[in-house]
DNA sequence: CCTATTTTACATCATTTGTTGCAAAATACG
DNA sequence: CGTATTTTGCAACAAATGATGTAAAATAGG
């Protein structure tokens, strides 16, 4: 009986995960969201709710995009899969417009919104968990004393290379800190 | 002949260094720079200009401040001072307000503003060269071979401690990746 | 075909916020 | 004491922008 969409939800999401990916959630404006998407604002907000709804959903496609990639990567877990992980990082992209030259959405957003949404922050942290876990799934399986402690240090620096991407706009510039990484857990080994 | 300033620049201007380190660029509004410093907007603007120009003057004596430090620490120049660095960073603050615990203003301004304004780029830039030519100077003083790539390298790590800090809101945040600069600033020498 | 229900498009509203105009106030010099 | 010049405070302005009201449009079922 309804009137039927004229788009399609999931695409719209992840055209918006591009957005505010690319620019943030401050400097996203609804215009920018209606140019990507071709939806009108009214339509946008019918379907997903005022801004922090839909910047919402969209930490969560770019959780579940990063689950997959983890999944991937990790299976078996391994430190050798986290060493893979910091390699890619700092591989250069050949188009300037790759939205990875960016950095990472989520720590991008910490920066940006800081602790001003509880529940933006608890996304961060259910993100940070993930890659957590899968740190220590991987130390764990390769025997390492200390998992935990590992298993932080590693999210710590793969934090900071992606904020040195961010920073200098480009995947090199994590060239070093992924290097550095690298070896290190290349010692950890044994 | 003219009427004289009711407040005292300088003074004027390291408390809005701290409105901005705490809250950033964008968040920190005129009406806040009036509160912190007792200072109509209309008094604010005749003395600094606009908000930009506010801005740059701050980074100014934020970097400034910085260099302070380093002088301080780095002389003379040594790996053992950079080590220093590290560990203080990660230094627990007592007091929940120290402005500390809010990382650095030049890292979170890099994030919030990106590649928005050239000026202010530029500004980040000689900061980070500052502290460059510091690691730089204690690589070479220390005898390590390569000092380009590791003054790069500690740049990198120092910045990504800083985005911990900032992330977690806390300098304890850092320590981790401290350790992990202190050990491996250790094993460069002999 | 008619109707109920949702979507859509357009326009408008309300709020925030950086900026500026204007007149009064204050001081140093002649 | 008078005046020139700058500062100051108040207010209003202008622009950006997220949100919303309203009516037309579209579709599925009766």
């Amino acid at each position: 009986m309804p009137r039927p969409r004229k788009f399609d939800e999931t695409e719209a999401l992840q055209k918006m995960v591009m957005v505010f990916w690319r620019n943030g959630f401050d400097a996203t404006t609804t215009r920018m969201l209606e140019e990507a998407t071709g939806i009108g604002v009214r339509g946008i907000a019918n379907a997903f709710g005022d801004k922090e709804e839909i910047f919402l959903k969209v930490l969560a496609v770019y959780t579940e995009m990063a689950r997959g990639v983890i999944n991937q990567v990790f299976d078996p877990p391994r430190l050798e899969a986290a060493q893979m992980m910091f390699q890619g990082l700092a591989q250069a992209t050949d188009d300037p417009e790759d939205v990875t030259n960016c950095g990472c959405l989520m720590v991008n957003t910490v920066f940006e919104l800081g602790r001003a949404s509880p529940k933006v922050r608890e996304a961060v942290e259910d993100y940070r968990a993930m890659w957590r876990e899968a740190f220590h799934a991987a130390s764990v399986a390769d025997g390492v004393s200390d998992p935990d402690s590992r298993a932080e240090f590693l999210l710590g620096l793969l934090w900071g290379a992606l904020s040195q991407v961010r920073l200098m706009g480009s995947t090199t510039a994590a060239a070093p800190m992924a290097k550095v990484a690298v070896e290190t857990i290349e010692s950890w080994k044994s």
